[in-house]
DNA sequence: TTCTTTCGAA
DNA sequence: TTCGAAAGAA
């Protein structure tokens, strides 16, 4: 059986809010080591995971590995249930056809018991192998947000073009172009963690679409920072980081830059 | 005549809110005592009752019964040209046609006058003999509102089951299960006005429409508190109060429970 | 489904 | 205080 206790229910609302809107519905795989999901959206472009990790509930058991298939559109439900300060208790019995949800609030004076049915779900698990990647920006994710909403009134696509001086985000389309650079912060200034930070091996640019990127930014709530592992020619894996309890990543083929 | 004067339209406007969603039009009898109201929803299944005494008033006077038939959703859009703040001044004559409503800002440089149509209604007056009740539940309205709001995700029907423990209200259905429990307040932590507290003959268990609820907590700005006195098989009684000028009454009557 | 209204966040 | 998002009503 799976047990797990959650000090906040404002994470796993702001996770399960994350997700939702690239994905219906998914199994949750947990084991020994934490909770992990995996999965596409529905039209299979773009793929996000999921890992909790063990270490950050208290206390998390779980003997053998339960596979739940859980809605995500139920589990927002049920989440709204949930005051952003209650403590979540998470539990499902071995080949159980519900999962538990307990919402306590801060001062014990309410208790909420939620039972939610699992589904059989068919997943397509893909195995991503950990990449090493040409180019690495570490940036303010509300400020990548904003930037990607802002170009979507120019274009469906937006190019990121990235080098040891900035990253550049261009979009162009009836209305005309838009172009963003988010310069290198200086090491001195390197006190900020929201700073724009780059790692790379050679400079990199990638056309993606902006339809998936504004979903991708719905999990800015969970970290002010967002990483971007890009090389040329294979998916850009964005993640955001759950605390220090785990994180969310989204892959993204580019497109092919057609030229005109 | 009438001639009813209040101070602050906020109240009135509230009163006319947690209404107008029930019932569409009623007569307002007004007497020596104050102004009553009582009404059932278009479908006669709940009923509502209104009590505003002549006390809350200053002044009021009303020489002779007058029965004003109201339209709340004219009420309504009449009273959104109020400030919150202005003082209200209710007029009117006997056998008259209309209602006047005068509005007069705090510092008096502004004054308005409006007319507003009484209609013929027949109504049902219904007497409510005074129940005693098994069971009378003191919960913050919020928290009642926000339950029955989160329950309705679950069902149509939501069950009350009160003992000296607490009140719990459970749902189920389709995404299944949901049931929240509001623990009783110990007496020494009884400071706050807004714990639930509860007096009881019996345990009690019903069954009621989450719907109708959903109307009733439109009342809940008017009271950080509401009453919730349930007996079996006889209609739930719902009270807010309205400061301690009067009060609004909801009554519901429990689905009959089927066992499945 | 769309619009309005309300609530929370910046 | 202003804005945007989310909830509720038409």
């Amino acid at each position: 059986m799976l047990e797990a206790r959650l000090p906040q229910a404002a994470l796993l609302k702001k996770i399960v809010e994350a997700l939702k809107e690239m994905v219906n519905e998914s199994n949750f795989d947990c084991g020994d080591s934490g909770i992990s999901m995996q999965a596409m959206d529905s039209a299979h472009i773009a793929m996000c995971s999921l890992l909790l990790r063990s270490e950050g509930f208290e206390p998390y058991r779980c003997d053998r590995v339960i596979s739940l298939g859980l809605s995500f559109s139920s589990l927002s439900k049920v989440l709204k249930c949930a005051g952003n300060d209650d403590v979540v208790t998470l539990k499902a019995e071995d080949d159980a056809d519900t999962l538990g949800l307990m919402f306590e609030s801060p001062k014990e004076e309410r208790v909420s018991q939620f039972d939610l049915k699992l589904m059989d779900i068919d997943s397509d698990h893909v195995s991503i192998p950990d990449q090493e990647y040409d180019c690495t920006v570490h940036l303010s994710s509300a400020e990548f947000a904003r930037i990607c909403r802002d170009l979507s009134t120019f274009g469906a696509s937006v190019v990121l073009d990235a080098t040891k001086e900035g990253i550049k985000f261009s979009a162009s389309g009836e209305l005309g172009r838009g172009g963003i650079l988010l310069k290198q912060q200086g090491s001195v200034d390197d006190s900020s963690p929201t700073s724009t930070r780059i790692e790379m091996r050679e400079p990199v640019s990638v056309t993606l679409s902006l339809k998936y990127l504004n979903i991708f930014t719905k999990a800015a709530p969970l970290s002010e920072v967002v990483t971007i592992n890009m090389s040329s020619e294979i998916p850009v894996l964005f993640q955001f980081s759950i605390g220090d309890i785990g994180h969310i990543r989204f892959y993204l083929a580019p497109q092919i830059q057609e030229d005109d």
